[in-house]
DNA sequence: TACTTTGTCCTTTTT
DNA sequence: GGACAAAGTA
């Protein structure tokens, strides 16, 4: 067992064999962080100067937490287990079960995915007969979770106006509703377990005098909560170490704080900063790339990455004239190199939204090249499963609402919306749960699953899970079903899953003595899945460029580099919505080791309508010198202002059809035109309303936004 | 009651 | 283009 320390950098080095003191560490993309952060476990743990049992470490996703796991087990004698390695989540549930009583949550309290947060919220808004338009059930949840994720409950909501007091109320019903049905959703473990460490002051010495040393990874996606709750249990005795790169936030939008880390080196007075900036991942120009990119941006804490690699390659840039012919010729780029003998699995496909996928598959399907998809539908969030879940959760908790109603009438047993009506009514009067509250014709759904917990009572986990899927007619129904096959495999895949949910991966997640089945259900809740088999086949990678972060490829395609798309229109408007993008943009540059592929199109399907835009703004700010352009700079742009002046003389102002989303005339002009304003400069048309006096046109002017302009008033030309 | 059709809305990113 | 809900039909 060594820890091969000679192979760290005097940086790397230096983080791994810090004392006992708090530090934040700034590594770079590519920097060998994960190694330092799990050399620097070891080293800890092998010096003998904390036991395992003292060291708590947070990712964020379960791949991040298992990695670590994996890699301390290879360099540590110890069985890791006891460590407190895991996602905020996993911890907090951890944390929440081991002292559920003091929590004030049932030993076997389910927990919501985001999906089920909705329905929850969906079937509160009814019942409260809250009007649905005026509060739409995704705003209310996203209300709720930002609240919890700036710690703050219903009554802490400060009432600014009355729409603020009807979302507070909603809120507080919201929370009344978990907390009598035993359900706990995302946010409300990590709220959960803060109060519980506030509140309870033994259990928070005792924790405090436990961990001697915290570690967090990605310390510059943690939220407000999060942060908090890491103070609250580093108290003054644990060192903390803190892992996080500023300029790879990438999810402000969802509550993440970069604010965090000058607030942790403010709140723990930190001596020692570290900036991991050698990047042992990319070429030259690749990173030279990232760092002119990036430093457009104002707010860093600075940083500059550099390799001893040479500057490889530079960057090849495709214009493509639409989005199907930007998707044809990576799929040629990639038959080449596949022709060359590269791995499939060394290559990505980046973009900026899912909904960029479909043309893309579309033409690696036509061309019989293995792809693989990131994101979308995952396992556990399948319908199929979910409903084999929820008979399993109405198995382990009777109050669980939500279940109940998924499963009620599924399959359907002749019990229709006025049985429910009874059960809803007898149920609020009596509060109790739908379960408790069966009457009449539905006694047999509870007869059911009365018998299904007491038939699987002593079954071996997969055996009970099987005995369930079976009885609750489920297999049944998807055989009648034309695509059923699929769905029903999907369920035997539910029982070997829940036969890999091993004793040691049970450990990792609940304390210890809780019960099979909640372990599995909390599993599934709190790890969602990878959602297709053939991790191990040789196919191209495809996902968003969030879900690349962590990752490297040999070569990268990062697609759909358009205004509007990349940045983001929405994002635009965000405070500091820009610079997020362009962090967005830096995270998808390094993901390359040696080969990066830079691709736009003109014109771009989206949502059933055909857009039109300009260049992304970060293309202008990747040096010239690193890039290689395979189809002359802005040639077909050049040549679309060349035809669109020629065209000019035969149009005519033409009336917009209603609901007609091609190219319209409004005033001389139409869309996909492209034009030339005295003060925006060069722009598109994207949208145009209205006649003679009255005609709007929507240009997009790039780097200067999106403008809707009377082009009565405005001094628009054909450019 | 169960299934199909129609209509309306949205549409960034995800632990 | 898709998800979901309401309305319509067997």
């Amino acid at each position: 067992m060594s820890l091969r320390l000679e192979h760290l950098n005097p940086e790397q080095l230096a983080a791994v064999t810090l004392g006992d003191e708090h530090a934040l560490i700034l590594a770079g993309a590519g920097s060998g962080k994960t190694r330092v952060l799990t050399t620097r476990i070891a080293w800890l743990i092998k010096n003998a100067r904390v036991t395992p049992g003292g060291v708590l470490a947070v990712t964020f996703t379960n791949k991040a937490a298992r990695e670590m796991l994996t890699r301390l087990g290879a360099m540590l004698p110890v069985n890791p287990r006891g460590m407190w390695i895991g996602t905020f989540h996993g911890l907090c549930n951890r944390m929440l079960r081991a002292h559920h009583r003091d929590a004030g949550l049932p030993q076997t309290f389910q927990i919501l995915d985001s999906q089920d947060q909705l329905g929850a919220v969906k079937r509160l808004v009814k019942a409260l007969d809250a009007d649905e338009h005026r509060f739409p059930p995704r705003e209310v949840q996203y209300f709720i979770n930002a609240r919890k994720e700036e710690g703050l409950r219903a009554r802490d909501v400060a009432l600014t106006d009355e729409t603020t007091r009807r979302f507070a109320d909603l809120y507080a019903a919201y929370d009344e509703q978990c907390q009598r049905e035993g359900v706990v959703d995302f946010a409300e473990l990590l709220l959960r377990s803060y109060e519980l460490l506030a509140r309870n002051e033994l259990l928070r010495e005792h924790y405090q005098a436990r961990f001697r040393h915290i570690l967090v990874d990605e310390f510059q996606d943690t939220n407000k909560l999060q942060y908090r709750w890491l103070k609250l249990l580093a108290g003054r005795q644990a060192a903390v170490f803190a892992v996080g790169d500023d300029d790879q936030s990438i999810y402000a939008f969802r509550g993440a704080n970069v604010g965090n880390m000058a607030d942790f080196e403010r709140d723990f007075r930190v001596q020692k900063v570290i900036r991991l900036e050698q990047n042992y991942r990319s070429h030259g120009n690749i990173l030279d790339a990232a760092n002119a990119l990036i430093a457009n941006n104002r707010k860093r804490l600075g940083k500059n990455l550099w390799t001893a690699a040479g500057e490889g390659e530079p960057l090849r840039v495709f214009e493509a004239e639409t989005d199907a012919l930007e998707a044809r010729w990576i799929v040629e780029e990639v038959q080449a190199l596949v022709a060359d003998g590269a791995r499939r699995a060394d290559l990505a496909v980046l973009y900026r939204s899912n909904a960029q996928s479909r043309v893309l598959e579309h033409a690696l399907f036509s061309a019989g090249i293995a792809y693989r998809v990131y994101g979308g539908l995952r396992f556990f969030e399948r319908a199929e499963v979910k409903h084999a879940l929820a008979y399993l959760r109405l198995v382990a908790s009777s109050d669980d609402d939500n279940a109940f109603l998924r499963v009620f009438n599924f399959p359907p047993r002749g019990l229709g919306a006025r049985t429910l009506e009874q059960i809803q009514d007898a149920a609020k009067k009596n509060g109790t749960s739908l379960f408790a509250a069966i009457e009449g014709k539905a006694g047999a759904f509870r007869a059911l699953i009365e018998d299904l917990r007491r038939e699987t009572a002593e079954l071996p986990l997969p055996e009970a899970i099987e005995h369930v899927v079976a009885r609750s007619g489920l297999i049944e129904h998807y055989k009648n079903e034309r695509d059923g096959a699929d769905r029903i495999e999907n369920l035997e895949e539910l029982v070997n899953a829940a036969a890999a949910f091993s004793e040691e991966e049970r450990a990792v997640e609940s304390a210890e003595e809780t019960d099979p089945l909640t372990a599995f259900l909390t599993h599934a809740a709190l790890e969602a899945g990878e959602h297709q088999a053939g991790e191990g086949q040789d196919a191209l990678q495809m996902m968003t460029v969030h879900s690349a972060k962590g990752l490297e490829f040999e070569a990268v395609f990062l697609t759909g580099l358009e205004e509007g798309l990349f940045p983001h229109e929405q994002s635009v408007a965000e405070r500091d919505g820009l610079e997020e993008e362009r962090r967005l943009a830096y995270v998808a540059i390094t993901r390359a080791r040696k080969r990066l592929y830079l691709s736009f199109a003109q014109t771009r399907m989206l949502h059933g309508q055909t857009r039109y835009s300009l260049p992304s703004r970060f293309l202008d700010e990747i040096p010239e010198g690193l890039m290689k352009w395979l189809t002359p700079r802005f040639a077909a742009q050049r040549a679309r202002q060349a035809l669109a002046s020629v065209s000019q003389a035969w149009l005519t102002p033409r009336k917009k059809a209603p609901g007609f989303a091609s190219p319209a005339a409004a005033g001389g002009f139409r869309v996909g035109q492209n034009v030339q304003h005295p003060k925006f400069g060069f722009g598109v048309i994207v949208d145009a309303e209205g006649q003679g006096n009255d005609a709007r046109v929507q240009v997009n002017f790039g780097g200067q936004g999106v403008k809707w302009l009377a082009v009565a008033v405005a001094k628009l030309q054909a450019a």
